[in-house]
DNA sequence: AGCACGCCGACT
DNA sequence: GTCGGCGTGCTC
């Protein structure tokens, strides 16, 4: 199998002295070049090609070799999402140069002195200075420790000052110690922490849903969990929607098992990459954190899964290999042997209804760790107090953060918008600012002054006049954005040390721990934050919390617009009063009446959750039915409608299956493509891979016209 | 995915 | 008469 997106396996010539087996890494001839694929079953009878003009296999590569577990994942994974196993195989090869013996790093040490006597500059006698004999330095550490470029390491080499060395290979990769003294458990948590133990010790296949309000414990739990597997000597994985952002996270494993994880995620280094990959491989990583594509890397035994945050859009890769990292979770355990923790506040109504169909067992956390109360959930009605005319703070909302402020406590803004205004409007004429490549308004950013689109990157500077009608000074901000927020929040509280949080200002960990850390340290009165605030962070100071708009998340009529709204508003509530004094929460709505609304203010999740199922029963809407998007997109709009046409007359139908569309997608134009839908609905219990397949078999997709297959679609835009 | 081949427009 | 743009198709 090679990691390209061809239709199957090639065959190829095993030559005598290559004893091969299967799941061995080799290096095979392929037209040109020399490519790396994974040896996926020895055929006899080679059919691809007549037997004589088979190509050979050039070498076997020194690692070990690919588990039965990760093969059959692999093509289950390609089954399921109707792609090609070798782009599922590319995501587990995805660190070029891993299998290769890894390079001993070279460095420097002192050369024994010689007849030559070189000059010794005051750069040069620094370098000396830094060196005792007989130890090998790295280059880098010790240009720095000298002060000295490395340039000057090369002249000394030389000169005959320095001669390069081999560097002991660092231990990059410590073992976590299950039995490291760390925070003890009692109650309901030693109890959950116990059950879950004894699931990863039976080391069989089993989903467990470990639920839970903020603050109950459920990370701790879980972390004996993980303890269990190693007391096991088999590795742990887990699975966290936005890696980047979770510092916090990282803290606790630390104070629970004495040293840091390794960490997967898209922005290591790809030295990082390399290292962790072959790392993981060979045994060394037991512990391992990351984002959805770390479910591919190749654990030698794999003895407990835990997805965390389970409910997380982020899980859902929408681009190439398109899958739901929660779901592939389940898959990848399964054949494993492996338990399986799905772990929520606010669990997907997918991971409820399996639980209540006993497929998972579930474990829930009653009480809020350490008696903290939960915040009280109190409704702005923005029809009977709105705010005034060109603000954005009603005056309820007002009141409370200036009193919160003035005892002395943090308050925290949410706005699920970045930038300063959604929308950029003509008074004279009404021309919005729209985007050349996407059907998307243009999102103001004043801070940089510049209108970006936020689903393709385009990005221009405010122009001075309505390119429409040219009238000038008529361009308008409509709707608030978190910069905005923050704009009203100055002129409000004007002493108050504000703190925006957006991914445009918190690009990565170190950022978002700095932000941390100054929240923590009280260095900071007032949060105005997008959805990054939402996650697990703990501020033990913060003691309101104002959504600004509660609506916000309502609009568009997705299937999981109700129940993604009511967790992450749940989840931003939950940041409120998490140590010793309570919390409030403010819902800005224009309706709070709604059943969002009604879940959050009377904290009935659960009776919301049942509500919600209610509705998705009887249509087979999931998790009650299946679905899969076909998306058909072409820079040419006719050569997509045509597709889209032909694949809406050539649609499976029959008992139990309807297709929807073919549509313009709600972004009809993303990235300069024309896009339209059609969406498939069948009951559960039908399959519906074999009925797209053979859907797919039936039109022809010319080139300059992709067709994209989603699968249990999330997102429908 | 990456490489070759092939077909057209802009140069020496 | 040749270089190079990228559309198309193939790789055991």
């Amino acid at each position: 199998m090679l990691p390209l997106p061809l239709a199957g396996a090639y065959d190829y010539r095993v030559p005598p002295e290559l004893a091969l087996g299967v799941g061995d890494l080799v290096v095979v001839p392929l037209g040109q070049r020399e490519i790396h694929g994974v040896v996926w079953d020895a055929d006899p009878a080679a059919e691809g090609v007549a037997e004589g003009r088979l190509k050979p296999v050039l070498a076997r590569l020194p690692v070990p070799a690919m588990t039965a577990s990760l093969r059959r994942f692999i093509d289950w994974v390609a089954a399921y999402t109707l792609s090609p196993p070798g782009a599922v195989l590319r995501m587990a090869l995805s660190s070029p140069g891993a299998f290769e013996p890894p390079s001993p790093q070279a460095g420097w040490v002192l050369a024994p002195p010689g007849n030559s006597q070189p000059r010794l500059t005051p750069e040069r006698k620094r370098v000396l200075a830094a060196m005792v004999a007989g130890q090998a330095y790295a280059g880098g550490a010790l240009a720095e420790a000298a002060q000295v470029s490395t340039g000057v390491l090369r002249g000394m080499a030389e000169n005959g000052l320095l001669r390069p060395a081999l560097l002991p290979r660092h231990q990059r990769f410590r073992a976590p110690d299950p039995e490291h003294p760390g925070p003890s458990l009692a109650g309901p948590q030693a109890a959950a922490a116990a059950a879950l133990c004894e699931r990863v010790a039976a080391r069989r296949f089993g989903v467990t849903l470990l639920t839970g309000v903020t603050g109950s414990g459920k990370t701790e739990v879980y972390f004996d969990a993980v303890a269990e597997a190693l007391r096991q000597g088999r590795q742990a994985l887990v699975l966290l929607p936005e890696i980047a952002l979770s510092a916090q996270w990282l803290d606790r494993f630390k104070a629970r098992f004495g040293v840091a994880p390794a960490l997967w995620h898209s922005e290591l280094t790809s030295k990082t990459r390399r290292d962790t990959w072959r790392a993981v491989a060979e045994g060394e990583v037991q512990v391992l954190v990351g984002a959805r594509s770390a479910l591919f890397l190749p654990y030698p035994d794999l003895g407990l899964v835990v997805v965390d945050e389970e409910h997380e859009t982020a899980f859902k890769q929408e681009e190439g290999v398109i899958y739901h990292a929660r779901d592939m979770a389940v898959v990848r355990a399964r054949f494993a042997e492996a338990a399986c923790v799905l772990v929520s506040a606010t669990p997907s109504l997918e991971s409820l209804t399996n639980a209540e169909t006993g497929r998972y067992a579930r474990l829930d956390l009653p009480t809020r760790h350490g008696g903290a109360t939960l915040p009280q959930v109190v409704p702005v009605d923005l029809r009977k107090t709105p705010p005034e005319r060109g603000r954005f703070l009603a005056p309820p909302l007002v009141e409370a953060v200036t009193a919160t402020l003035a005892r002395g406590e943090q308050a925290m803004l949410f706005l699920n918008r970045r930038g300063y205004a959604p929308l950029t409007l003509c008074r004279a004429c009404g021309h919005r600012m729209r985007c050349p490549n996407c059907t998307a308004w243009l999102v103001e950013h004043r801070a940089q002054r510049r209108l970006t689109c936020h689903h393709c990157g385009h990005v221009e500077p405010p122009p001075a006049a309505c390119p429409e009608c040219g009238a000038e000074h008529s361009l308008t901000a409509v709707g608030p954005g978190v910069e905005r927020v923050q704009e009203e929040a100055a002129q409000l509280w004007p002493d108050a040390r504000r703190l925006v949080m957006a991914s445009d200002n918190i690009p990565g960990p170190a950022a978002a721990a700095a932000a941390a850390q100054a929240i923590s340290a009280r260095e900071v009165d007032l949060i105005i934050g997008t959805q990054i605030v939402a996650k697990g962070w703990h501020f033990p100071h913060l003691t309101l919390v104002g959504v600004v708009d509660a609506d916000l998340g309502l609009a568009g009529g997705d299937l999981r617009a109700a129940e993604r709204t009511v967790q992450l508003l749940h989840q931003v509530a939950g940041r409120a009063g998490r140590a010793e004094s309570p919390g409030q929460v403010l819902l800005q709505s224009f309706s709070p009446e709604h059943p969002v609304m009604q879940a959050l203010i009377g904290n009935d999740l659960d009776a919301f959750m049942a509500a919600e199922a209610a509705m998705r029963q009887p249509g087979h809407w999931p998790p009650f039915g299946r679905l899969a998007a076909l998306i058909v997109s072409a820079e040419d709009e006719r050569a997509a409608e045509r597709v889209a046409r032909d694949l809406g007359l050539a649609a499976p139908g029959g008992e139990g299956v309807q297709v929807l569309g073919p549509a313009p997608a709600p972004l009809a134009l993303l990235r300069g493509r024309h896009r339209r839908r059609l969406l498939l609905k069948c009951r559960r219990d039908i399959a519906v891979q074999p009925l797209l397949r053979e859907w797919l078999a039936k039109v022809e997709v010319p080139g300059n016209v992709r067709l994209q297959v989603d699968v249990d679609p999330v997102s429908f835009l």
